[in-house]
DNA sequence: CAGACTCCCGGAAACGTTTACAGCAGACAG
DNA sequence: CTGTCTGCTGTAAACGTTTCCGGGAGTCTG
């Protein structure tokens, strides 16, 4: 028989020509009733039977290859740990689906070099589009994002003239409102527990956190501002490191991570919150309503950015010809106990290792 | 020109034929060149020059058509919002990294259908193989297991004849554990938070709650033993339920979201931890050091079982033919504030809604 | 009863890639 | 100078699917 097709695929699992021939039909007649459409009634059930036979289950690769889509969607963020990145990727993935396709998600670690191989990689064609959102950005980078093979919105600040769908959030006022809301409760000892400044949203909470001070009269007691990442075993230890060379009435969190971090790192040290100090996170993620006391928290809308981000990408896969667009959502502060201004609901420590603690 | 091959993809996108024919190369030249497999230095020079001008970047999907494999790997989850799942998650991804292959993410939402649906799907060859962490479990479920196109390995208790991939804890023994450690710090009234019984993790810990008891003589009172579902605010409602009718010693929670549910219940409701009642979760998350007082916890391995899930999965993957395999990690304790003995570690309230605290 | 129309079918092309195979030129040995 | 070997190249098949197109059979209309 020379070198004819077989009917079966290389690893001996049945293809849509194992199908035909066992039902004694051309592979057109075969895929057509097999996509349920035409087909005539006896030829309907001879395709059916042989499938199920022979248990034959579409090649979704080769499906691709001929439709050019693959149905999946796929969310790129750095730390999947970091529960804002879960709260965004619930309300994508909402989205998604109710679309038809799958959303998968990879998660990054951060790196820079990972996320760019991935953009290189994984974009190019098995997914229809990806949602990416970075906490650093070289111009390799960016560049990689600007030509991707496959529609790419990015969730973040951006460079402002990037021809990419953008969906952001103004994290600088975000982190005023937090100064603001302790200014008014009548701190003044503001301290900061910033992420990494050469990440984007490192380096604007800084300048928000600077400029609301600014703004409120207060001189910045360097003292008062310590960095780490964005996670809380390093929020613990940059607040230990704060507590150890200064004395703030209030702290403000770069995300809620970090506002746990510090808030272990407070109780520990003997410090009531909120009475002796006062303490706000960033992203108002479910776990800042999961501390006692609760933490109020600068929402960051990242559900909200996710669900636009999501209705942006499809908007882009149906239509490619479409012009960047750019979209922001406004920052809002979620007052709870830990920056309440009465004393009746802190925690109190009994007397561990710091002696100014009330008898 | 009739029905001649065109050199650019449908969407415009350069290809392979687009390269060649700049470079004035045959395409198998030109692919060979791309892939780094032979070519005289002059084709070399002109493909490479060629496929940077038109910035070409291969198409994944005929690729994978070609070659029968696509790098992929997924990973399919109830709620991605459990770190328990993070924790598994990280272990698979160093693993299947360093396989020069790609993890994605999917999270099932605990329906069945959904994860069949995925089975289904996604499995169809969009990934080379996958793993899975069922909660439920039906016939269904096992039958689009056992026949998976691709190669899958289970996370968690699987009926014990399905010829699958299984890597396993023991949580039953688990909670002995925990039920053990309370019985010996003199805890008599031990509560349990569990979640749904009709799934396989509850089930088999309900079991093993009510075997330690039995084992050690207590009489179980209903009254303390309470059911939500996996998450924090059933977990603390649940609690919250539980304390309106009975007065535990201890409670043990059958994962950390509950038993960070339980605590911010047992907190507000006034009562010390763990003076008054010690609490013990399951899983040994990171968010059980994230609490004041840290938590104790029953380590299930969730690291250690996402590792060896991963390399059973690679080994499948390089052969197929491997019988299946089963294996099983053993629980521990960790024990820490929210559980020690000593008061000294414990945390009190200032006074809130009940009367017996402390001045 | 002829013609138009509908419906179904099979052959073959197409998606973008890799690769087996054969042909060809050049280098080298005898 | 001839024969063999080496190394590169191009043609074409293959991966598994969908779909265009032409042909044939059957049905309805006039």
């Amino acid at each position: 028989m020379g070198r004819k097709r077989l009917q079966e695929s290389a690893d001996g699992r049945p293809t849509v020509h194992t199908v035909a021939a066992r039902a004694g039909v051309s592979i057109a007649s075969a895929s057509r009733v097999l996509n349920g459409v035409g087909g005539s009634p006896e030829t309907i059930r001879k395709v059916r039977e042989a499938a199920a036979e022979v248990g034959y289950v579409p090649n979704a690769i080769g499906r691709s290859l001929q439709s050019q889509r693959t149905g999946l969607v796929a969310l790129a963020v750095e730390d999947i740990g970091n529960p804002v990145y879960v709260e965004m990727m619930r309300a994508i993935e909402s989205v998604v689906a109710a679309s038809g396709r799958q959303l998968l998600v990879h998660a990054t670690g951060g790196q820079i070099a990972n996320e760019t191989a991935l953009l290189r990689r994984l974009a190019h064609r098995y997914v229809d589009g990806m949602i990416v959102s970075p906490i650093r950005v070289t111009d390799d980078h960016l560049a990689a994002l600007v030509d991707s093979p496959v529609p790419v919105v990015v969730v973040g600040q951006l460079g402002a003239d990037a021809p990419v769908d953008n969906v952001r959030t103004d994290s600088r006022t975000g982190v005023g409102l937090a100064v603001g809301h302790l200014v008014a409760a009548g701190r003044r000892r503001i301290g900061f527990v910033n992420g990494p400044l050469d990440t984007v949203p490192g380096a604007a909470r800084d300048a928000g956190f600077r400029a609301a001070l600014a703004a409120h009269g207060i001189d910045l007691d360097e003292r008062l501002v310590e960095v780490g990442d964005f996670r809380y075993a390093a929020g613990r230890a940059a607040t230990e490191r704060l507590l150890a060379r200064a004395r703030p009435d209030a702290l403000v969190c770069a995300n809620d991570l970090i506002a746990v971090g510090a808030l272990h790192a407070l109780l520990a040290a003997g410090h009531r919150v909120p009475q002796d100090v006062a303490l706000v996170g960033m992203d108002d993620t479910e776990l800042a309503r999961m501390m006692f006391p609760q933490l109020s928290s600068v929402s960051l809308g990242s559900a909200e950015r996710g669900r636009r981000a999501a209705e942006l990408l499809l908007q882009r896969i149906a239509d490619p010809t479409l012009p960047p667009r750019r979209e922001q959502v406004a920052p809002s502060l979620a007052v709870r106990a830990s920056s309440a201004t009465g004393p009746a609901t802190g925690v109190t420590l009994p007397a561990p290792r710091t002696p100014e603690v009330t008898a």
